[in-house]
Parts: structure tokens; C-alpha cells; sequence
DNA sequence: ATTGGCTTTTAGTTGGCACTTACGCAAGCG
DNA sequence: CGCTTGCGTAAGTGCCAACTAAAAGCCAAT
């Protein structure tokens, strides 16, 4: 999870993940979207993206195609519904520093 | 938007996020949960999430209280249902992306 | 085998980010 | 007023991430 919000915050990263949302695409013609920035440099977020699980590889002869792994953003909006909504382990985390702190505290 | 993202990809942000999130804690209070940073830190963190406007501060006397602002999140779970379901400008800058290639292709 | 297109990888640079230490500043209290 | 409490800010350090340029790997066709 700490991958998927890692990789996510690179806006360039968003625009690869958005270029092969719907359709698989070769390398070079991602990186040709991108008038400002190197072929290696898209190439070495195509890397981080699918280290974060969010695009898969598939060889064509020469060519490597990726395409957007939809699933894993689907995770993180299970985790953005989940995650902070549990007030109890707050309320459990609040009182154990209040402990410490009076432990500490002189 | 980004400004969003690029917070949320800090755990420890993550992790005040979730302490403030059903109710406001003074800054100190926040900062005591963290024994392996400085308060220092703590208030960085949490200048960076005002920024992005995932917390609201309230002052009280010498105290400032921190609030989870949780439309933010909510406008972040919108952002990754809509962001990347738009084939046609995908299409549209494939298309564009080929042009570019073509004329510049000596 | 060698050439050539497609792509990753390596090495090296630079900018940014999280952190600590030290200081500053406001509000309450004796 | 002097002191303390609660908190942000400034300056400096170290690390990591994004980038470029150059080298190397992989595959197909010749």
C-alpha cells in the first residue's frame, strides 16, 4: 500500500497509469507522450509502477507491453474507506501515549 | 490534487491523519505518539497536511488543535474513480503522440 | 554472425524531503 | 514582570528519488 500512494504522488506516473488504463501500449509510445523527459527516465517509472503492482508487462517479440493493473487502485480505494474509519485502535493509540507521557512526565 | 497525494505518501502522515480523524488533538498530544521523532518533525508533517488541506487548525489559548478534514479524502476516493475512465482523451493523446512521431521521424 | 530496432540498466548529478538542533514567540500563571 | 508551557520556524545534514547520457541486453531479420 505504501508502494501504491509512493508511486501514485509522481504526476507522470499518473499520466503513464492513465495512458494504459483501458488498452495495453508499447513502451516507446508511452514514452513518446512525453516531449520533456528522456525514454530511460519512462522507462524507470514503468519499473516503479509495476514493482507497485500497477501496470503488467507482457513481451511481444522486441516490444514490452504494459497495461494498468485497474485491481491495485481499486485496493487503495478500499484502504481510503477502511483505514481511518477505525476509531477504536485511535482511541487505544491516544491512551497508550497519555501512559507514556505520565510515565515520563517527571 | 497533487498536493494530496504527495502527503499521503508519508506513512507518518497517514498515521496523523488517522489519530485526528474522529476528533481534534492538540499538536503535543500528536507529537507523544510518535517516540521516534522529534516534535519538530511532528510539526512539519503536520504543516504539510494543512497545506494540502487534509487537516483544519483551531486555536485554542497557546494550543492548536488539528481536525482531519475528511472531504479531502473524499475528493481523493472521486479522483480515482474518474481520473483514468477517460478513454477518449487517451485516445486523443495516443493520437497526438503518433503525429508528433510522424513529422519529427526525419 | 552481424546488423538494427526496441528497451532496460548502470553511473553520475541534482533537487527535494524528512529529520535534528537551536531559537523565537505567544499565552497564561506566580 | 519573570517563568513556564505549547508550539512553529530557521538553519543545516543526510538520504532518496528523478533525471540524463552512455552502455548493454534482447530479439528478429538479413
Amino acid at each position: 500500500m505504501d508502494a501504491t500512494l509512493k508511486a501514485l504522488a509522481e504526476p507522470r506516473r499518473r499520466e503513464i497509469l492513465r495512458l494504459v488504463w483501458s488498452d495495453e501500449l508499447p513502451a516507446t509510445q508511452i514514452a513518446d507522450h512525453f516531449t520533456e523527459v528522456t525514454r530511460s527516465a519512462i522507462s524507470q517509472h514503468l519499473r516503479v509502477l509495476k514493482e507497485a503492482s500497477l501496470v503488467s508487462e507482457r513481451r511481444d517479440g522486441t516490444r514490452r507491453l504494459y497495461r494498468a493493473n485497474t485491481d491495485e487502485v481499486a485496493k487503495l480505494r478500499a484502504f481510503l474507506d477502511d483505514y481511518w474509519t477505525s476509531g477504536l485502535t485511535r482511541l487505544r493509540d491516544v491512551a497508550e501515549a497519555a501512559e507514556r507521557n505520565r510515565r515520563a512526565g517527571h
